[in-house]
RNA sequence: GGGAGGGUAGCGAAGAGGCUAAACGCGGCAGACUGUAAAUCUGUUCCUUCGGGUUCGGCAGUUCGAAUCUGCCCCCUCCCA
């Protein structure tokens, strides 16, 4: 049985992931984009190395932060790891806010063969003409784009001109159907003004803690990739430390970004998903123990 | 006490007689999502029974018509004393 844990930052997942390993004598799989990346630890709120839960855990830890990552990544990791897993665990929990991730190994997600081409030619066009240029190769990828987003239209151009299939003729042939016989899907979601005040609570401790000071060891140590430099908590700290703002500002851009990332989680989760779900994590768990009695 | 500049929707900020329920930004709310996803993008945001109603510090005026002009009053900031 897989059993995944999914909510946005702040719901209480990693609790509840721990309990509930504890209970159906499960590994942890992660899903988080920035858990993946080692040193980036206090900002991403990810569990202690120190804790004897650690070596329980997959997928963590995996990347160097001078390293980019993408979803096609991460699926195959799940899926070996998954396959791996199942030859010893009956039960398997995967944990995590990154819910594309989620769903693209859960999914029958098939990402195409070749590596995306560079698009630095495409930079100059305005939005127009790269939607125009979209036209010509795949129309019927229009419908699911948005003409302002460029990094997606930029994308499927770049898909339509160096595969064989396009874009849409790839989601086409998908089946949009789990690819696992045993998924139970569960989402946490607090009520929205208890979360944002735990998410501002978190943020503060995470100061309390040093991300400051990771921040500063992690610039010394790497360059970071583009990937792991868009990481909420890492990013505000790198521009205050350029003194692009005050520690005070930095502070609260950080609940800020996250208060509103949380809300795109909600949506995803809540609209991408067949979910259960719970308005918190001891919820999830005193429901889950039950029903394994 | 003298002088100058201000008070506009949750916040910041445009607007200087009609085209203004009021640009824009932020925040809020809602949504999209198939290789950067902690990313990227969209819609909406005075009230409304969708007919309309009530707004731009307050009151009173001018005008066919005022957030915009006049008078008084109340606040705020800065300069001189």
């Amino acid at each position: 049985m897989i059993y995944v844990i999914c909510g946005p930052t702040g719901s209480g997942k990693t609790q509840a992931s721990l309990q509930l390993a504890a209970f159906l004598h499960a590994p942890i799989i992660n899903a988080d984009a920035f858990q993946i990346y080692r040193d980036m630890n206090i900002g991403t709120a990810k569990i202690s190395s120190q804790n004897p839960e650690y070596s329980n855990h997959f997928l963590l830890d995996i990347i160097s932060p001078d390293q980019s990552f993408s979803v096609k990544e991460y699926q195959q990791l799940f899926r070996q790891t998954i396959d791996s897993l199942k030859k010893r665990y009956t039960n398997i929990i995967v944990v995590g806010g990154t819910g594309l991730y989620i769903r693209a190994s859960l999914y029958d997600y098939n990402f195409e063969d070749h590596e995306p081409d560079d698009t630095s030619d495409l930079d100059h066009l305005s939005n127009q003409e790269l939607w125009d240029l979209l036209t010509s190769l795949d129309e019927k990828s229009l419908s699911s784009l948005h003409p302002n987003n460029r990094k997606r239209v930029i994308r499927a151009i770049s898909i339509a001109r160096t595969n064989r299939k396009n874009k849409s003729e790839n989601i086409q042939k998908q089946e949009h159907k789990i690819i696992y016989p045993d998924v139970s899907i569960y989402f946490i979601n607090p009520p929205r003004v208890e979360l944002y005040e735990n998410i501002n609570k978190r943020v503060d401790e995470m100061f309390d803690l040093g991300l400051v000071k990771e921040v500063e060891d992690l610039l010394v140590k790497y360059h970071l990739s583009l990937t792991a430099s868009q990481a909420i908590g890492y990013k505000e700290v790198i521009d205050y430390l350029a003194h692009k703002m005050s520690l005070n500002e930095c502070r609260n851009l950080i609940k800020q970004r996250t208060r509103n990332y949380a809300k795109r989680q909600v949506t995803f989760f809540k609209h991408q998903f067949d979910s259960q779900e719970f308005i918190s994590g001891e919820e999830l768990v005193k429901a889950i123990i039950k029903n394994g009695k």
